[in-house]
DNA sequence: CTGAAAGCGCTTACAG
DNA sequence: CTGAAAGCGCTTACAG
């Protein structure tokens, strides 16, 4: 069933068939609708290899994450897929799984099926990964990579607000021993919000030494061994900002372990606002950052190169704004705190 | 830059370079050396689209989900994506966003793809929408459509062991006064969970009258709206099993909010074993549904029809079997309930 | 407004 | 083991 048989059974040829399928105006609307009555009679459905092979492209788009298991990022690529779809452009999807070496792997593969565009949110970017599709002229935007943004397209995140309210939040309840809970210093998203915890700290007046900051990985289990860590201090904090949610799971979870009431006698904040975070025991403060604003913003970019085809100088990006949903686990800070 | 200029610059033909390309064993071992010395020199990436064309096949499977942000979803779309690519196969995905209007438009635009495969993982498939892929002959494998799996390929879950092994460790633990709570009954999966639960229940001597099961819609809020119903009859239950993780949380949530203490007040048992569940304070006991046995089963049926091109008869499918995972919100009943 | 024909970049049966 | 050539199913510049 090819277009060919379509045309003949209309009786006209391929061209104006073809000419239908793409909605040319220079059909006479009524072969146009007898051309269409034939096309549903025979239940027709054109083959995209051969129209992307002629047209030179594939309104495909790739769309690369680092986990999808990581919580953060089904919501960003439901809506990425989501505009691609109302613009009839389907996603190809795929995961490094941290390892950068996928990541060129992905690219290739991406590369090699034609794809108009490539969508790399990832935490960190290898950047020879993406020779070949700037080599092949491939557009791509990146995740907040401020190392790299000068190059290539970029979704930029500006922490500097999210963490100036959380701040603004603890001290107006008066809180002032507030220590950061940051994770691995080689990823830039997390110098940069470390970045953002301390001049927010400096701001309101409650920047500390050293001690103001406790290492962990991201996940869950570390942000339990950084509390019971922090409790064993002669003064714990009464409020953590942890870099991200799950890490704030953890501090919860210790707190819990320890007999200490959230937020009654700790404060926590957590980072990213995942959905999770609204099922916690209390509700978990956190600073939203939004995924449905990335996934546009990286696909609005996408689009730009893919129909003005100039891969160079970008139009001024919109950058992505966190902002704190306060909700149960900060309040007041004791002015006296008892020894756990 | 194409396969022509690749066979020029290495003076061979375009059917040697193709050759190469494609691991044919006809090629003198030394031209096919050369050949792909200039391949990599040139940084030639073949076009999919050409190849694709010529061949028939696109080497690309569909991936239908109703909801990226279901927590459900993401490791059954990792592993498959995962699969996949181990086989040299993309996955192109989509979301129907639980409307099966959309479920059509997502397999004409994966058929229009030349997909070799479609994996249709909604819990609800509207028939009318796959007609396209079998009038295409495009394989397709859907999840848990007991009333489909003459037609179509299906992952089955088998709910029984699982349900038996809820039942049997809670009433070893002293349970007899055991409420489901259950989803909206046209979802064949809630059917047969209920029904599973129904079963368990009157083989360990616990079935009980209507009231043994409650109604819920599968999300948190209306597992706590359930379990404040049940605090309010004169013999609460000692025991819950929800249909899902997620009315787990909000029952335990409300067992929270009434000042009852989980699990020695009040056992919980979810249902998926969500990620969060070992998030949950306690840890939630759940029953784990393997969305990597999932993913599996459904690569595995679909790559047996792409290769031997039979869309018929199915081998044995393998069934999936949830299982029970005891954590924290389990214990032994109370033999007297004070009221709360 | 419509059609004949070239060509997108591959693969492969055929011939040698 | 290698090459010349046909053809996969479309789109579109060109001619009318």
């Amino acid at each position: 069933m090819d277009i060919q048989q379509v045309a003949q059974r209309a009786g006209v040829s391929t061209a104006t068939v073809s000419r239908v399928l793409n909605g040319s105006n220079k059909v006479r609307e009524k072969t146009a609708e007898h051309v269409r009555r034939v096309i549903a009679e025979l239940n027709y459905v054109p083959n995209n290899s051969a129209r992307n092979l002629r047209i030179g492209r594939s309104e495909l788009f790739g769309l690369i994450v680092s986990d999808i298991k990581n919580p953060f990022f089904p919501e960003l690529i439901d809506h990425f897929e989501e505009l691609a779809a109302a613009q009839g452009i389907d996603v190809i999807f795929t995961h490094t799984n941290y390892n950068s070496a996928r990541l060129a792997t992905c690219v290739r593969r991406l590369v090699e099926r034609n794809v108009d565009g490539i969508a790399v949110m990832t935490s960190e970017v290898d950047e020879p990964a993406l020779e070949l599709s700037t080599q092949r002229k491939v557009p791509v935007v990146l995740l907040n990579q401020t190392r790299l943004n000068r190059k290539y397209r970029d979704v930029m995140i500006d922490y500097s607000r999210g963490f100036h309210e959380a701040m603004q939040h603890l001290t107006s309840l008066g809180h002032s021993n507030i220590v950061f809970l940051t994770g691995p210093q080689q990823l830039s998203s997390i110098q940069r919000r470390q970045a953002a915890f301390k001049a927010a700290a400096k701001k309101c007046g409650v920047l500390r030494g050293e001690d103001q900051i406790i290492l962990g990985d991201l996940r869950v289990e570390s942000g339990r061994v950084a509390m019971e860590t922090l409790l064993r201090r002669k003064r714990p904090p009464t409020a953590v900002i942890a870099a991200n949610d799950l890490m704030a799971v953890g501090v919860l979870q210790a707190a819990n372990a320890a007999g200490l009431r959230v937020p009654e006698d700790v404060s926590i904040i957590g980072f990213d606002d995942l959905p999770l975070a609204m099922m916690m025991h209390p509700p978990l403060t956190s600073i939203h950052l939004s995924r449905r604003e990335i996934a546009a913003e990286a696909f609005s970019q996408l689009m730009q190169l893919h129909k003005h085809r100039a891969p160079g100088s970008p139009r001024a990006p919109r950058k992505v704004h966190p902002r704190l949903i306060v909700r149960g686990s900060t309040a007041r800070a004791r002015s006296k705190r008892k020894k756990a």
